[in-house]
DNA sequence: GTCCAGGGATTCA
DNA sequence: TGAATCCATGGA
């Protein structure tokens, strides 16, 4: 392999070991020398070198960086999002103990069939699954190791026999991967469009896949499409939800839904993240 | 051996 | 509407 080719990207209140092990993402691997990773069939490393200072190694490279500043939402006015946020002692608690956890902007079929692949799956699992895939239907990609695969398009998961996502550890979800990507593949929903659609409307669209309910709809829109009013609520966000929220009464999913979003407002997403960190990993019990 | 995991689809009351 | 159940599989 060629002689790597270094950026450095000048940042604030970005901690990307938080970001990039923070579960809305799977293929990334920390080594002694940085996080490796494959981005739309692309091998890089990244490292924070200093609170300010991210620095991304690849090589064959040309100058322009906008893919990965857009992957990594760079230019996100990350202040402004927190001073919009209600005044509410849990969801700070939660951004001080998570202070410079960001989203990501991530691939929209990547995500979507990361996420199909995610229910009831710790995880460690799904990354397993997710590495799996690539290794099995995806293409070698040029990397330090050598041994690096893109993760697989919609024409390699459609065109692929069950048995093989089977044997990629999916269960019953290979039917689920492989439908989805026959349903895109034959243009009944084209994910190209749904980023110029409502919440609403691109939620509708992807609740049309199979295996695909209002959770991994919603974890489609927030980390594929940038779409930060969409709140998973998943088995931790409803721990969370009522034990800061309800301690007293239970309240159902709907209940849920509606206090989420009328309470965190436009970046409600961001306040999901930031609550299912602080949950999963800070105040674990 | 038992329980549970960043759920969804189906069935049944 | 809402609760119960099944769906594969592996880790704790």
């Amino acid at each position: 392999m060629s002689e790597l080719k270094n950026v450095e990207f000048q940042v604030r209140d970005y901690d990307l070991a938080l970001t990039l092990d923070s579960g809305q993402t799977f293929r990334w691997t920390e080594t002694p020398v940085g996080w490796e990773g494959v981005i739309s069939g692309r091998w890089i490393r990244l490292r924070q070198v200093s609170p300010q200072l991210i620095r991304a190694s690849l090589s064959d490279a040309d100058d322009d960086w906008s893919w990965l500043k857009d992957y990594l939402q760079l230019d996100f006015p990350y202040h402004e999002m927190l001073e919009n946020f209600p005044a509410d002692p849990h969801l700070s608690r939660a951004i001080e103990a998570c202070s410079g956890l960001r989203l990501l902007r991530q691939y929209p079929w990547e995500t979507l069939a990361s996420f199909i692949c995610s229910s009831t799956k710790q995880i460690v699992q799904i990354r397993q699954i997710v590495e799996l895939l690539s290794r099995r239907l995806g293409g070698p990609v040029q990397s330090v190791q050598g041994n690096s695969f893109s993760f697989p398009s919609v024409e390699q998961v459609a065109t692929a026999p069950l048995s093989l996502l089977l044997e990629c550890k999916l269960g019953f979800r290979a039917r689920y991967l492989k439908e989805t990507a026959e349903m895109i593949l034959g243009d009944k929903i084209d994910l190209k469009n749904l980023g110029e659609l409502s919440t609403e409307e691109a939620r509708e669209k992807l609740m049309q896949f199979p295996g695909v309910g209002r959770k991994v709809a919603d974890c489609v829109l927030l980390f594929g499409y940038g779409f930060q009013d969409a709140f998973p609520i998943d088995v931790w966000i409803i721990k969370a939800l009522q034990r800061l929220y309800f301690p007293r009464r239970k309240k159902n999913l709907i209940q849920l839904q509606r206090f989420s979003a009328r309470h965190f407002g436009p970046h409600a997403g961001y306040a999901q993240q930031f609550l299912f960190h602080y949950m999963r990993v800070v105040a674990s019990v």
